[in-house]
RNA sequence: GGGCGCGUAGCUCAGCGGGAGAGCACUGCCUUCACACGGCAGGGGUCGCUGGUUCAAUCCCAGCCGCGCCCACCA
């Protein structure tokens, strides 16, 4: 046992106990014989900083895992980082880009051992991030998304996806990104609303007979427009259908087709059709007959205008960025007279997460999966509660996005990432193998083969996080152990980036659910209540508020907001709180220590006889039961405020405080042992059941407060033995309590100075109240600043000048004799008696009422009897204590 | 257009059918021998609004008002 410093300083301790956590193997101790639970960490990105949310995500899996691991289970937290293909490249092409380079300088070979060269200088920064938030990771077995296994794993889910006919390809509209310049993904557009136009034109027809009016808020796709579709029904336009317009600029001659797209209420009817440049019009032409392959297409891969296949756009236009073609366009249509209208009109634009750019519906080939397919078991899964969701209201929005799923584009057009194992043969036909020799084998030796050049989308990697990372698709043992996984613990934003992904894989190949809780949190916010982002400059970095308050203090925070389905506003005070919660528990185990009171020997609570212990053993056992039933509904707010509720205002405020000895003029007094041994133990039971929240703090206390069996605390025991209860203790303590805080209330409201020490009077108390008063004289006469207590029968004459107040039935008199403060008495006896009155009121009015007599519940009806008669009772007394005040 | 969530003390949030709570902030007292990042005692709320169900509603139901988020091809 080394003596504790005076102030608490986390900085000088966490480094240091991370370490030897770490170094000491103990966040994966050896437990070949316990029950296994497993989390797998969301794996940052490797580009990644820590951020608030990671803070939040992985303080909540930390609690977990820490909670599991004292629980004696065989606790593994599963640890890497993610390739994150997008994001990477866009690192390293930037710092090319300072160095007047640019990607396509280099082979593809080069830049990719480039970036990986950044991966391993660079790549590790979130990593000791998490360390020093207390992750307890298994680091020693980190994981990286393209990492030989992970190859191996992702190879194989392609060519087995491919041979089940669950991948294909497609040449579709997809979502491109100009910037980019890759396909992505449904879930990586992010639609937002801006400014923009609605144009009218005028089409002529081909005959001269008229012209049909067309409005759009894409003006430049006209260039490669094929039809214009009206609604079959619309008789507006019945002797125009199979004519064709001329259209302006091009020329080109396309006809009037009908369509059930075309709305008769939206503006003329009739709409433009540009098969290969919109979502609605690709489905329109190909009800039409056109095939996707002579969809007519204007735009290159920056979305610059290129010659359509007919060679009708005019060579200005051509090589025109997208915008400057809108313009020109509009004027040039405008210039032939045919611009009929403009309105301002709100427009929903597609952008890509990543890039920012407006994302253009683009056709290409591209490899999809069949997502519709792999969703069922998924489905079936959440339906029937093998997966639980956690908070319940998310499957709703899990259930509504998995039935209307659509194909998953899964190729990336980027350098980065997984390479797509498929090869093209010069003799026409595509192999998918797990390499190019096994290709080369199917294709036979005559063919040459060239690769496809593209990657995976990332998410289809990390969708195989669970499994892929305990080796498969090797029959390894851990595989065997700890999949399913127990729990998974993450930000309801990738809800379906990564959750359901790793449903429909997990199902696929494993055969079972990835895991059987899915616990989705909400976002930390600033404290204004937006969503913080970079571009706003309202982030708070999580690493200073553990610079400022420490780790352990940002970790409780961070649980003790997270109550579920809500988001967490940002509140430093209240980080503050939690600091001052750890220095809180600092000095407590400091007092401790000045009182030689150490380590407990034993897990099981001590066998004692005073009062005080035999109630603060009830008092921890209790709270032990509500933490563990908070964890068991992943309530990590309950949690937190359980043990802090009992830490601050059980422990330090009472217990600490009823343990000390001395009477108020005794300066120095000895705790007696058997309490020594009683405060030792529910010391260690706080800094047990602590731990998880709190890592750092109460793993130094647990050194410093001497030797013991379980050490260090990481791997210690949950105090889960039931400790003895001594319910007959209880009561009487908190008749003590109840007494103790009535007398100091009373002073304070009479004003009387805390260098007083009047006379407590009780009049003819009960018998169990009289040995009470008896048995804990000191300790009242201590804690209430009480000269003595005084017993007289009923009958005594009461003082002239009293304070008077009762604990149950019990009368007490506090004289005022040398400190009246009369006026002040009366007072608080009206406050008291108004209240009364009050509750007596409100209860005689429900209990006249037949209604509530007959039809309420009898525990209901009894127990406003009782606090009737209570109330009515206190009225009483009340009125004759103030009638004796005069 | 569909779906979800939120509106409880000055602030941030729990509670969700029979007692309105926590932390911070606020007021008074206390340099009491673990802790002023502290102790003791307090003040403060028509639980968004309107109806309904019920003996009883902050809590259940309906509608409304306000705020936020997600999904969706109205050109």
């Amino acid at each position: 046992m080394s003596e504790l410093p005076k102030t608490f300083d986390p900085a000088a301790i966490e480094a240091r106990w991370y370490a030897h956590w770490e170094e000491n193997g103990l966040f994966r101790p050896e437990r070949d014989e316990a029950e296994p639970f497993t989390i797998v960490n969301p794996p940052p990105n490797v580009t990644g900083k820590l951020h608030i949310g990671h803070a939040l995500d992985n303080t909540l899996q930390d609690i977990l895992i820490r909670h599991q691991r004292l629980l004696g289970k065989d606790a593994l937290w599963v640890v890497g980082t993610d390739h994150a293909g997008i994001a990477t490249q866009m690192v390293v092409e930037r710092q090319l880009n300072e160095k007047q380079q640019k990607r396509t300088d280099f082979t593809r070979e080069q830049f990719v051992e480039k970036v990986w060269e950044w991966k391993e200088e660079s790549g590790g920064t979130i990593t000791q991030q998490l360390r020093r938030l207390g992750c307890s990771m298994d680091w020693a077995n980190e994981r990286f998304t393209m990492d030989e296994g992970f190859t191996k794993a992702v190879t194989k889910v392609f060519v087995d996806l491919y041979n089940d006919g669950l991948i294909y390809r497609d040449k579709r509209l997809v979502n491109w990104d100009p910037g980019l310049k890759t396909a992505i993904s449904d879930l990586e557009v992010e639609n937002s609303e801006i400014n923009g136009h609605f144009w009218h034109f005028s089409y002529p027809l081909e005959d001269g007979s008229g012209a049909i009016s067309v409005a759009t808020t894409r003006p430049e796709t006209m260039l490669a427009d094929m039809a214009v579709a009206v609604h079959p029904s619309d008789e507006r336009y019945a002797d125009v259908v199979g004519k064709k317009v001329k259209l302006p600029i091009t020329g080109r001659l396309v006809p009037v087709i009908t369509d059930e797209h075309a709305d008769p209420e939206l503006g003329s009817g009739a709409v433009k059709i540009t098969p290969g440049h919109d979502f609605n019009d690709f489905d329109v032409g190909k009800r039409a007959g056109i095939a996707p392959a002579d969809m007519l297409n204007m735009l290159d891969a920056n979305a610059a205008v290129c010659q359509t296949a007919d060679g009708l756009i005019p060579d200005e236009l051509v090589g025109m960025d997208r915008f400057d073609a809108r313009k020109r366009v509009v004027e040039m249509i405008d210039e032939a007279g045919l611009l009929e209208q403009v309105e301002d009109r709100v427009i929903v634009t597609p952008y890509g997460d990543r890039s920012n750019v407006v994302i253009e519906p683009w056709l290409t080939d591209q490899w999809y999966v069949d997502a519709e397919t792999l969703a069922q078991g998924p489905i079936k899964a959440v339906r029937d509660g093998t997966i639980k969701i956690v908070p319940k209201s998310w499957e709703k929005t899990f259930f509504n996005w998995m039935e209307n799923i659509q194909p998953w584009c899964v190729s990336r057009q980027l350098w980065w990432g997984h390479r797509i194992p498929v090869w093209y043969g010069d003799d026409g036909q595509v192999y998918v193998a797990a390499d190019e020799a096994e290709a080369q084998a199917m294709a036979g030796e005559d063919v040459a083969l060239m690769q496809d050049g593209d990657v995976l989308d990332t998410w289809f990697s990390s969708g195989l996080w669970p499994f892929a990372t305990l080796g498969w698709p090797d029959e390894t043992d851990d595989l065997k152990r700890h999949y399913p996984n127990s729990v998974l613990i993450s930000g309801f934003d990738i809800l379906f980036f990564w959750d359901a992904r790793m449903m429909m894989q997990g199902m696929h190949f494993m055969g079972e659910v990835p895991w059987h809780t899915l616990y989705l949190h909400g976002l930390v916010r600033a404290a204004d209540g937006q969503k913080m982002s970079k571009s706003k400059g309202n982030t708070v970095d999580p690493l200073g508020l553990i610079d400022t308050y420490g780790a352990d203090a940002l970790r409780f925070f961070m649980a003790a907001m997270e109550s579920q389905g809500r988001d967490i506003k940002m509140d430093e005070k209240r980080v503050e709180g939690y600091r001052n919660f750890a220095t809180k528990l600092w000095n407590a185990a400091r007092f401790c220590q000045a009182n030689g009171i150490g380590a407990s020997e034993t897990l099981e609570a001590p066998s004692v006889q005073l009062p005080i212990n035999r109630w603060i053993i009830a008092e921890v056992t209790k709270t032990v039961r509500a933490v563990d039933r908070a964890f068991e509904k992943l309530r990590f707010d309950r949690a937190a405020s359980e043990v802090y509720q009992f830490v601050w205002h059980t422990f330090c405020d009472w217990y600490l405080e009823l343990t000390k000895p001395v009477s108020i003029n005794d300066r120095r007094g000895q705790i007696d042992s058997e309490s020594k041994t009683t405060v030792g133990w529910a010391l260690d039971q706080i800094l047990v059941m602590l731990h998880p929240f709190m890592p750092f703090v109460t793993e130094e206390l647990w050194s410093k407060m001497g030797d013991r069996h379980h050490y260090p605390l990481i791997t210690a025991r949950w105090p889960m033995e039931r400790a003895k209860e001594y319910r007959d203790s209880n009561a009487e303590v908190r008749w003590v309590i109840r007494l103790v805080k009535m007398i100091r209330s009373v002073r304070a409201e009479l004003n009387i100075p805390a260098s007083d020490r009047p006379v407590l009077q009780a009049f003819g108390p009960a018998d169990l109240a009289k040995r009470r008063l008896n048995r804990f004289s000191d300790t009242i006469c201590r804690m209430a600043r009480i000269d003595k207590i005084r017993i007289f029968d009923q009958d005594e004459p009461r003082p002239d000048l009293t304070a008077e107040f009762w604990l149950d039935d019990n009368e007490f008199h506090i004289p005022l004799e040398g400190v009246i403060d009369v006026p002040a008495e009366k007072t608080r006896l009206t406050k008291s008696l108004v209240a009364a009155e009050k509750e007596a009121s409100k209860l005689d009015k429900r209990l006249s009422n037949p209604q509530f007599v007959e039809k309420a519940k009898p525990e209901a009806v009894e127990k406003a009897r009782t606090d009737h008669a209570e109330k009515m009772a206190e009225v009483e007394r009340l009125k004759a204590a103030l009638e004796r005040l005069g």
